[in-house]
DNA sequence: CTGTCAAGATATCTTCGTAATTAATGGTTA
DNA sequence: TAACCATTAATTACGAAGATATCTTGACAG
């Protein structure tokens, strides 16, 4: 497949290669990848409907102003990250989850079922269990922000979790294995207490806390 | 363009007319809808650019899990609401939004320049003489929280404007064009106020105040 | 007799080169 | 000046050939 075309041409308009409002040369980045007319006209239909491209007859195929994008979509937010690491846009995503996840964390101390506590034990109990494996200690993490939203059993806000898995997984190449200086369990924990006891205000605070904490561990480890 | 095309096939997808995980026939819709296979196939490429179905050889086109759409995209929120009103996800939408908005207005009180607080102040402004214009009132009210979306100067909650957008059409709809009881124009200037006097507290209160009363309005007319 | 494995057949997606359609452009005429 | 029509550059659409992963079939070993 000619899947690496997309994302090619995505990650070029992304870093401002290919400029908001230009016209892409068809022929040129067809002979430059060296593919037929039908593989880049649906690559172009991939990005199209990701908001990056438009094309018009006789005008031809331009890139749409920035503010169209759709930065929130999971691919679109992988090829940001892909080339180089864009320092702003990971403090966006971080304060994102800022205001999400403790409200998220509050929503599910009203909504969350025994199930779904049982999942956020079961990712605790996970997390706990990694030790010093950081792919798994990454892993129970992302489930446990997982279960987090799922527990809130708002659907938009369950996707919001493409979000937060690339901020995990931006963070995680960050700081490059290197695990926090303190465990992760107990900062978990707390949310989870707060769910269980049905306290919406006590369950957004401990997520705030868990998210600072999480971000104080970067700025330190990658300045 | 056959731009339909994919409307109709992501409808039925998404009203699960088309089943999660059922293979689509091709041959069918091509008939169906009289294109040729080229035209369905870049149909195809968009919605699984939107994660709605994935092909493979030999196995067919088939629909993708419901967890892994991207509901969080326009288009998709917009045929979510085309056929008929969900209830469920209009409130889930509402409830995003009220995780959201607090936090966006929150941020701007620290974040807003100048500017920002001008196109809040012209928002404000717009809203009050739309008066019993109703499409005026939408489109003023809209103006409104982008710019507070904007004042957050943060990319990515810039881009949930497309849930805010469609929850304020989708509210539209519902009301057909019923005013609100009371004038929305003090709701909405008790937050620019707060941005102005750089006060984050008062600022996601006046939001949850201002939500609360939009949603009673929809609860108290929809019924 | 049963389970495992490998090689071939096949259904389906994928790609190609060419023809048709579209809309912006510039010149012409009333 | 304004309306209209031919030109033309680009997207859009087509039908057929190519590639590929899956399924089937058969043989072999346990």
């Amino acid at each position: 497949m000619h899947g690496q075309t997309v994302e090619v041409i995505a990650q070029r308009i992304l870093t401002g290669q290919f400029a908001e409002g230009s016209t892409l040369d068809i022929t040129a980045l067809q002979t430059e990848f060296d593919v037929s007319l039908t593989v880049l006209r649906e690559a172009l239909k991939v990005l199209a409907a990701k908001g990056m491209v438009d094309a018009r007859p006789k005008r031809g195929t331009f890139v749409r102003p920035r503010a169209d994008w759709s930065l929130l979509d999971g691919d679109v937010l992988r090829w940001q990250f892909a080339r180089s690491a864009q320092p702003s846009l990971f403090e966006d995503l971080h304060e994102l989850r800022g205001i999400v996840e403790p409200g998220a964390a509050s929503l599910a101390a009203v909504r969350a079922s025994e199930a779904d506590v049982a999942a956020l034990d079961a990712a605790l109990a996970a997390m706990a269990a990694a030790g010093t494996d950081a792919s798994a200690a990454v892993a129970a993490d992302l489930a446990f922000h997982r279960a987090l939203l799922a527990a809130t059993h708002n659907e938009l806000l369950v996707r919001m979790e493409v979000v937060i898995e690339t901020g995990l997984a931006e963070r995680d190449r960050m700081v490059h294995g290197a695990l926090g200086t303190d465990d992760p369990v107990p900062s978990h924990r707390a949310v989870v207490d707060a769910i269980r006891a049905r306290d919406p205000g006590a369950a957004a605070s401990a997520m705030r806390l868990l998210l600072k904490k999480a971000f104080d561990d970067v700025a330190r480890i990658g300045s």
